[in-house]
This record gives C-alpha cells, sequence and structure tokens, in this order.
DNA sequence: GTCTATATCTGGATAGAC
DNA sequence: GTCTATCCAGATATAGAC
C-alpha cells in the first residue's frame, strides 16, 4: 500500500528519475551533461526534471549519494579487499569518475552543495574504514602497530587520486596498484 | 641586448603577465576566476590578456607550467624528501591547488588543452621519480625489492589525493601522511 | 600590443498555465 | 507534477580602431 507524504510516491518517482539520470552519466560522462540533456534523456522537461532536485548541483550531489549506497551495498568481505573491488568495479563507469572528480574540485568552495557531501564521505569512509582495521588487529590478522586512522586516510586519498589520474591515462591498474601498495603499506 | 621575434619582448612580456595571474589565482583561488577579473588584476583588458593566450584554458595551462618551473627548481636534495617539501609548500597556495585539481577534472576531455599537459606531467614525473628511486637503490639506500615505477604511481596519485582532500578538510596534514606512507611502504 | 565595443551563446533558473 | 515559454546572468571570444 502506498505510503503518503514525503515518503510515498513523490520520492518513489525522486528515485527512479535518480537511477535515469545515473544511468545517463555513466554512459555519456559528465562534459556533455547539461541539465537539458539530462532531461532529455530521463525524458522530462528541463523544469520538470529541475522541480526535483532544486539546482543542477543537488542533483549531481543526489547522484553521488545514490551511487554511495549501490557501492555500500556491493561492500562484502573483508575491509582492503573489498575496498579495491568497488574501485575495480568504479572503472567500468568512467563517467560516474568523472563526475567525481569534477563534484570533488567544486566541493572546494564552501558553499557548494557538494562541500558538506565530500566531508561527510571522508568522515563516514574512513572512520569505517579505521574501524574493520581495529578489528582486524584485535583478530591478529593486521600489525598492532599500524595507524588505522592513517591508514584509512592513506587508501581513500590513493584510490581518488588513482581514479583522477586514470580519466587522463587509462593505462595505468588501479587495482593492481592499490593491492600492491597495501600489501606494502601493512608489511605483506 | 633584447632578442628578437618570437624570443623577445613578447615573450618576456608574456611571463611577466603569467607571473601576475600566478600570484592572483594564489591569492583569490580559482574559483572567483574570470578572464576579465584576472585581466583587472593583471592591469590589462580583457582582450589584452587573451591576445597572449588565446584563450581562457590555454592561459590557465601556461600558468600550471610556469608553477611547475618553480616546483623543479625548489626540487632539492634526494627524491621522496624533496617531493614532500614540495607538498609542504604547496599547501600554502590553496589556490594553486584548487586550479590544479579543477584542471585536472577538466583534463579527462582529450581535446582540453589541459589533457596533454596532465599526460606528459605524469609520464615525466613518474619517470623522474622511478630514475632517482633506481639511484638509491644502486646506492643500497633502497630496498631493491621496490617496483620504482610502481612506487613513483603510487606517491604521485597519492599526493594528488591528498591536496584534493586537504581543500576540503584541512584537517588533514598532508606532509605527515605522506611521509608515513612512504616510510610504511618502503618498509623504513 | 592594447583597448573599446560587441557578438554570441550557453545554460541555469523562474513564472505561470494546465 | 509536469510542461511551455521566457528570462537573465555570466562569460568567452572576436572585430576593428588606435
Amino acid at each position: 500500500m502506498a505510503k503518503r507524504g514525503p515518503y510515498g510516491k513523490g520520492i518513489q518517482r525522486r528515485e527512479q528519475i535518480l537511477d535515469a539520470v545515473l544511468r545517463t552519466i555513466a554512459e555519456r560522462g559528465y562534459s556533455a551533461t547539461s541539465v537539458a540533456e539530462l532531461a532529455e534523456a530521463v525524458g522530462l522537461s528541463q523544469s520538470g526534471l529541475l522541480h526535483y532536485f532544486g539546482s543542477k548541483e543537488e542533483l549531481f550531489v543526489a547522484v553521488l549519494r545514490k551511487r554511495d549506497e549501490s557501492d555500500v551495498a556491493a561492500f562484502r568481505g573483508s575491509a582492503p579487499e573489498a575496498f579495491i573491488e568497488v574501485v575495480r568495479r568504479n572503472a567500468e563507469v568512467p563517467g560516474l569518475i568523472e563526475l567525481f572528480t569534477h563534484m570533488q574540485a567544486a566541493a572546494s568552495d564552501p558553499h557548494h552543495p557538494a562541500h558538506d557531501y565530500m566531508r561527510q564521505r571522508y568522515r563516514l569512509g574512513t572512520q569505517g574504514f579505521s574501524y574493520a582495521l581495529q578489528q582486524m588487529q584485535s583478530a591478529g590478522s593486521l600489525s598492532a602497530d599500524i595507524d588505522t586512522d592513517a591508514a584509512a586516510t592513506m587508501i581513500f586519498a590513493l584510490a581518488d587520486g588513482l581514479q583522477a589520474r586514470w580519466l587522463i591515462d587509462p593505462t595505468i591498474d588501479m587495482a593492481t596498484q592499490l593491492e600492491q601498495a597495501w600489501r606494502r603499506y601493512t608489511g605483506d
């Protein structure tokens, strides 16, 4: 039975639209992405699309959030391996990496809608990863002398840096680089 | 004595303008940076400025190149330490990091003027660093089992990723993170 | 080499009808 | 909720005079 208010049909429609936008960006990339073109691809008018998200930038942040959801859902297994698997998976949708990279650059402005999103992403991401590493230390599967916060910050920054470079120079193998770096960092 | 042709006064003036633009971006950041504003800060009209660089994007690439020159000039001492020192120095000019990050995002388009610049930067940067590491291996000051190309790629990507994050969340200490990562990566 | 003036245009946002 | 129509701002690039 359909819910009412802000959790009813409106939200469903919003998610549905978001899915379509996500796919469109994944296919066509960020550059070829005016609101008008997205609207067309989605099957709405420009103002119809903006009705749901208010502005272009907020729409993009919503897309990144949606993507995170599916990343988290795909996050299976132990910490470093699962993380690398997500990066490997990302290499199949360069359009989304492109979007992320642009938003990351824009987010340095504290007034940009992506600013808070990025901060939150860093915080939650590194916290979660750090916690997982602590568990490994307790279980004895990770050297106890590792600063888990620093290690988590390191691997997130490395992954982001590799992705930005990979967009420009696809000859590098992100997943292999990450794996190798992690192995060396932790001393096997 | 003044040279003639493309190596004469025109070039000098160009470098002089470039210096002024560089300082302006360093002070005011990338966001507040239309060609008109740069022109004003430099003391030229908009078209006067564009006369030298053709387009906004090419101007920005020229700024990055100029910055690289001064980075290379400041690159003193052994490889990893000098590299970290450059990153430390960058933290004093967030405006330039911001510019770099935006250009890096834009460079994923193969037709963007920054595309070739970035590729070249990656290639030369990692090659140079890798070579320096090989020297260290020969001298016995670096473990011989390290893949120097991979290590160079890693440290460049990590530095770029840390910088992008630092712009948004200045609580992290880039230089310390880099140092620590390098130490662990190389096994002290 | 430098300026003034202007062309052009792209694109996001808004008003208001249905 | 969705569309049509319009507005408006901002920015780059160019033409042509001096």
